[in-house]
DNA sequence: TAGATTGTTAATCGATTAACAATC
DNA sequence: TAGATTGTTAATCGATTAACAATC
């Protein structure tokens, strides 16, 4: 299919056109050209030719997408809908926050377990999850296959986490402490960095200010 | 200053050497090249002052950068500790996390309300600020200037929440709802897709598979 | 067949990197 | 002054866009 390394400009979009596609499919709509989702996306049409094309020829020349089709692909390229088995390390404000929300689970993400640091947080239940402590981990991992880590822990004990993850067989992490962790190359990581959004909107609200 | 138009790519940098600033001063660094923050952020050095030139001529020649003032200096261009007002609207999973979260309110993000269209919600404290009834948001807005609007509602009614904030006087929307909401021009939008960023990481994860 | 729209090559644009003169 | 490092111009690279032949 493909394999010349596929830019990061490209992978990131494929969530935005697999988005805009559900919200076609929700709709009703059958089929979709690069011109219409161009669009209604706020995208160039040749750019949505070619971005789809890196994964193969999905379209149909006189017709465009099927809908439901091109939805299906880019799942499959995502990896959108596989069984995932995740584990949230960090039972605070965002760990709590991260189990409690669905959308994940019925997407195939499904959480199976929450470690965490504070003799006070062990045992207690957490939208059907209990809380187990840190020390935990090893034998957890023993006996299960873990795809992804969430690391939802303070600062200062992220990169310990994140290593401790990639030692026991994580496949990947997902890292919501505000600094970038470290891995050994073959492990995936997405830092996500909420302040950083928040900082662009701020500096964008006083560009604004100042074209009043 | 500047004026030309700064790019994205440029502006979405500016968090990361804000945080890596930031470890330098609590590292007790004062001084700071561009070769060695390339370094050790893993940027090209040429792209570093260039970035930082945007926006004045912050370094000395021979000496490089008096890590304070930068530090500084970026936040200004972000607007970060500038005592913002800032509402939550949605005291679901999200919203309650970001409720709770200090390091927004240190840096001068102050969240002063909460507001649900849930009953049950009404009246419920989370974290000292008690949760208000939709309904209220008009008389909220007549006698307090907001600058930013958190959406935290489900996807259905982001859009209508978002246009509604516009409508009131909100000066920017930080947007988590699985869409991306439109406004006029002259206020900012940041919409943040979580499961965007764990889709691309599931990709990632499979590609390291491909190439075992 | 005529019309529509893809897949793909070629042109353009912008962002990144290299190089170096200016200067502390 | 000599050394270091910036600010900035010029070169390179990659991503976006335009154009169009292929084809349904």
């Amino acid at each position: 299919m493909q394999d010349n390394k596929i830019s990061d400009a490209v992978i990131r979009r494929l969530p935005k056109y697999y988005r805009y596609l559900s919200e076609l499919e929700a709709a009703g709509v059958e089929r979709i050209s690069s011109s219409r989702m161009s669009k209604e996306m706020n995208l160039n049409a040749s750019q949505i030719r070619r971005d789809l094309n890196c994964f193969g020829g999905f379209g149909q020349q006189g017709y465009g997408y099927q809908v439901l089709r091109l939805k299906q692909e880019i799942m499959k390229i995502l990896g959108i809908g596989n069984a995932y088995k995740v584990i949230v390390v960090g039972a605070g404000n965002i760990g709590q926050a991260l189990l409690k929300y669905k959308n994940f689970t019925n997407e195939g993400y499904n959480i199976v377990a929450v470690f965490d640091a504070d003799e006070k947080m062990i045992g207690k239940n957490i939208n059907g999850i209990t809380v187990r402590p840190m020390s935990a981990l090893p034998e957890f991992f023993a006996v299960n296959m873990i795809d992804i880590g969430i690391i939802a822990v303070p600062k200062p004990y992220a990169q310990k986490t994140a290593d401790e993850l990639v030692v026991l067989g994580v496949r990947a992490i997902w890292n919501f402490a505000p600094l970038d962790v470290e891995v050994r190359r073959g492990i995936s990581v997405e830092n996500v960095h909420l302040s950083d959004s928040l900082y662009v909107l701020s500096y964008h609200m006083r560009e604004n200010d100042e074209n009043h």
